[in-house]
DNA sequence: CTAGAGCGCTCG
DNA sequence: GTACGAGCGCTCTAGC
């Protein structure tokens, strides 16, 4: 068929794709032999689904174009053109020529040219192609690429699964494709050492091209800039612009050895196809592709165990069955595992008990594994299931190998220090396994690895990284214990039902062990793993354990008088309504006063129920005694229901402490979360809510030491944007909001009011959060153009902070993540998404450094506590984002804040060297309240 | 009866 | 339509 009208071309960008594949995939090699082919593997489950995703499509032809040799007329324009690229790594290079067999095997035009790169040959055969009336996709997000879409021409990000039209080259650049060569030269581009004007970015660029119509005008006209700076670059650096020019420009005129026509679509070769996979081993694949053509899949050799490297991950992923797992039932049994596992020095562990609180559950079996498809579960305290015999329920089922002496047989592998445990949450299994007198170590923790790697992108459960690391669904807990009343623990779930689920759970954990650990270091969060999560484990775990001491009797007095005091404004309430009605139903108390009242100011949800939120009630408290009343109410049903009466319920009956539990991976910063119970939003800031405090209290002989870092985040921004006024207020001692009211208002610091210092403490804060004018406006009570006439003076006295937010947006558009001083990856996925979704992202993309900085900071400081406070007699009991709770002897007090503030003013050192102190303030007593 | 969404409030 | 990051108790409704 001759290329023409109505034919559509498909130019799929290989060397991307063979990059892409690398770096997605941990280093498989094959089985045989060991050669690397970990991106030959990716790149044809692409190429594959590749094939499916068009079949049926309108697409008539295809190319995939390869790079060829290193040199290419860009470098005899540029001797230092791509100068700074880094080198192939090794076990990539052999892969390159398997990609091309790959390729033709799968029966694609192959297209590569000497002296040319693969962006100028896909240039010119997008533009042949449009000139014989034809349409074009290119398969890459490769923004070089970008100057040719329209006209017939768009791209496709294979990757995000979405085309980039003219308005996306818009989004990107600023404008249109035609002109986005002139952008590029001004712009610049590091990766390929494009020099491009100085000091000029995107931005900037797509600015003055859109206001000159194009870069020679520009140029010309140089002289009349009124910027200075930009002025005298542009003249200056004429030559290097318009070489500049020259690189980034494709060249469409490359001299082809072959046609459009020679691109036509064609059906694979399955013989040839099955051919080449089955020579590669590819197990999965082969049969996949096999069945998709409806022809035998060929045989693949076994692995020869002599020359596959110990442990190194398989080509191709075993499929997961239930039934190959091993049921523990005797001793006999189990020891050729643990010989197993000596033999190996890591096994995957997981504990199957009968609830998630650690400090209730009892042990109930233990999984293990150390190769991919072989696990086994060792029951240990399941009961006979048969619920209808009240007496047999509590027996142990036969065929168990008694706890004590699994244990005992466990305990030596467990707490080997040369056999790594290798663990999904791992704390829980630690505590677990604590309480039973064994010490799990040394560590390894496949969701702590998938949050140093993908942070912000999605989240780290089993489940979740099972299917989307594995392409396995876990077998569901749900079936197995029921839900709701009816539920049962897991010691009730039979043993031949427990087997495959709690076994396959180490299986799982083991693969992503093996996928994940060689990907940390590729994505550069080894540190970040190995500093600040893994020693976290260990640090929390006996916190955790240790507990704070609550006292019951006053939560519970204080219970009766909430209660008291809510009967009376209830009653008063419903007196003023007029009627009785659920005080605590904001449904029913929008209507009460926004219909029946006819109050104004009733705004109504997404379910179409008013919205009754303090700040409104507030506003209405003018017009009205009935929203004083509420607020009041709703204050002590807070207290009530969340502080006095649940964690009542959470005071452990065996150790009389509150017991709480961090999650590493529950903020997305880098902040810890605490939950059942969350014992980082006990109240303060109101006198009523700080009594609740009174009741976390200290042991006899002990007082509650809590030493906080003062305002760390403010300091951070400091160092971080580089203000200087900010840090030499922070090294003088200064009052930070007041010198910010002073510096901003004009007003010196003995003539300060409360409230000019309240205006500029929101401020300041509001800075933190990605400030808006409407949100500041909302925050202070003033008008919209007040609170943006403030911020522009904000940025004004202050010019790093505007530079800083849009530095840190622009790095998170170009990366997809912003980082933290100690190099914690937070990514932000919606960062280029349109609509209010784009304003959420970029503020909380501002956010994240600063935030994530501080939490890597008491980080640092919690791994190094315990050390350093270990021969006091002192316990480090919680964490409050900013502050540390400790337990301690009343003569060891001095000596234990001594050492915990050296810890904490310390804590960024070595690695970090921040240009602000750190400075932490200590406070003492016999509760909470009293120490804060 | 149970699960989940929405609201509102607590903290740093 | 908006401040950043979290967790939890209550009400209400949809669905078994």
């Amino acid at each position: 068929m001759t290329f023409g009208k109505g034919c559509h071309l498909h130019l799929i960008d290989g060397s991307a794709f063979i990059f892409r594949a690398y770096h997605a995939l941990p280093p498989l090699t094959r089985k045989s032999d060991g050669l690397p082919i970990g991106a030959v593997s990716g790149f044809c489950n692409m190429l594959q689904r590749y094939v499916e995703g068009n079949h049926g499509g309108d697409v008539t032809h295809v190319a995939v174009i390869f790079d060829k040799g290193s040199h290419t007329f860009r470098n005899d324009l540029y001797d230092q053109y791509k100068a700074n690229r880094e080198a192939m790594p090794e076990d990539l290079r052999p892969q390159i020529p398997l990609t091309r067999q790959a390729t033709e095997a799968f029966n694609i035009a192959c297209k590569e040219m000497e002296g040319y790169e693969a962006d100028d040959i896909i240039a010119t055969l997008a533009v042949q192609a449009r000139e014989a009336g034809g349409r074009v996709t290119i398969i890459s997000s490769d923004k070089d690429l970008m100057q040719l879409v329209g006209n017939g021409v768009e791209m496709f990000d294979a990757m995000k699964n979405r085309s980039i039209d003219r308005d996306g080259v818009i989004e990107k650049f600023g404008v249109g494709p035609e002109r986005v060569v002139d952008v590029q030269a001004l712009a610049g581009d590091s990766v390929d050492n494009v020099p491009g004007a100085p000091g000029i970015g995107i931005k900037t660029a797509a600015l003055l091209i859109n206001e000159y119509g194009s870069l020679e005008d520009l140029l010309d006209r140089a002289e009349e800039i009124k910027q200075p700076k930009r002025r005298q670059t542009l003249i200056e650096k004429r030559d290097q612009i318009e070489l500049s020019k020259k690189l980034v420009q494709l060249d469409c005129e490359t001299p082809l050895e072959f046609t459009l026509d020679d691109l036509e679509v064609r059906e694979p070769d399955p013989e040839r196809l099955m051919e080449f996979l089955a020579k590669m081993e590819f197990r999965t694949l082969t049969k996949r592709i096999s069945e998709k053509l409806g022809v035998e899949a060929p045989a693949i050799p076994e692995k020869t165990p002599d020359t596959a490297e110990e442990g190194a991950p398989t080509a191709e992923a075993l499929p997961f069955d239930g039934e190959a797992y091993e049921c523990i039932r005797e001793i006999d049994a189990l020891t050729p595992w643990i010989d197993r596992i000596r033999e190996r020095g890591y096994v995957a562990v997981d504990t199957e008990t009968t609830g998630l609180n650690e400090m209730i559950a009892e042990l109930v079996g233990v999984s293990l594994c150390i190769d991919p498809g072989k696990a086994c579960y060792i029951p240990l305290t399941h009961k006979d299931g048969d619920a209808d015999d009240l007496f047999g329920s509590d027996a142990l089922a036969e065929g168990q190998i008694p706890l004590e002496e699994a244990l005992a047989a466990l305990k030596p592998v467990l707490e080997d220090p040369s056999i790594l445990k290798i663990g999904q949450n791992i704390k829980y299994d630690f505590k677990i396994l604590k309480r039973y007198g064994i010490a799990v170590s040394p560590i390894d923790d496949t969701m702590l690895m998938s949050y140093a790697m993908h942070g912000g992108e999605h989240g780290h459960g089993m489940d979740t990284l099972s299917e989307r690391y594995l392409g396995h669904t876990p077998i569901p807990i749900k079936p197995l214990l029921g839900s709701g009343k009816s539920a049962i623990t897991f010691d009730k779930v039979k043993i031949d039902d427990a087997t495959p689920y709690a076994a396959e759970d180490a299986d799982v954990t083991l693969r992503l062990w093996q996928l994940f650990k060689p990907q940390l270091h590729r994505a550069k969060v080894t540190t970040v793993y190995e500093t600040l999560e893994r020693p976290l484990v260990p640090v929390l775990a006996q916190m955790e354990m240790h507990g704070v001491k609550v006292d019951r009797e006053v939560l519970s007095r204080m219970s009766n008088a909430f209660a008291q005091k809510m009967a009376g404004l209830e009653a008063e309430i419903h007196e003023l309504a007029g009627e009785s009605f659920n005080v605590g139903s904001p449904a029913q108390l929008g209507e009460i006063l926004f219909d029946k009242m006819s109050l104004p100011g009733g705004k109504k949800g997404k379910t179409g129920k008013y919205s009754t939120p303090a700040d409104v009630l507030e506003d209405l408290a003018t017009e009205h005694d009935l929203p004083r009343r509420v607020l009041d109410w709703r204050q002590l049903s807070k207290l009530k229901s969340t502080y006095t009466d649940a964690l009542q319920t959470h005071i452990n009956p065996d150790t009389g402490r509150v017991h709480t539990s961090y999650s590493i991976t529950g903020a997305n910063t880098g902040r810890l979360a605490s939950t059942d119970p969350n014992l980082q939003n006990i109240p303060v800031r109101s006198e009523e809510g700080r009594r609740i405090r009174e009741a976390f209290v200290a042991e006899p002989g002990n007082v509650l030491v809590s030493l906080d870092y003062s305002q760390i985040e403010l300091r951070i921004l400091a160092h971080i944007a580089q203000i200087p006024a900010l840090k030499q207020a922070f090294s003088d001692g200064l009052d930070i909001h007041a010198m910010t009211a002073s510096e901003m208002f004009d007003v010196p610091l003995d003539e300060m009011t409360p409230d000019i210092r309240r205006q500029a403490k929101a401020i300041n804060f509001g800075v933190i959060y990605g400030i808006s004018g409407f949100g500041l406006a909302r925050n202070l009570r003033i008008p919209r153009a007040e609170a943006q006439g403030f911020i522009d003076r904000y940025f004004e006295r202050f010019p790093g902070i505007r530079a800083y937010m849009d530095d840190t947006v622009g790095f998170a558009k170009e990366h997809g993540y912003v980082q933290t001083l100690f190099g914690r990856r937070i990514h932000t996925t919606e960062i280029n998404a349109k609509g209010p979704t784009a304003g959420f992202a970029k503020r909380a993309a501002i956010n994240a450094p600063i935030q994530g900085t501080a939490a890597d900071v008491i980080r640092r400081a919690m791994v190094r506590m315990p050390t350093a406070i270990a021969e006091l007699p002192a316990r480090m009991l919680l964490q409050v984002h900013d502050e540390l709770l400790f337990e301690v002897a009343e003569d060891a007090v001095d000596s234990l804040i001594d050492a915990a503030r050296d810890v904490m003013e310390g804590a960024a050192d070595p690695a970090v060297k921040l240009d602000v102190n750190l400075v932490v303030d200590a406070g003492q007593g016999a509760n909470w309240a009293e120490a804060h």
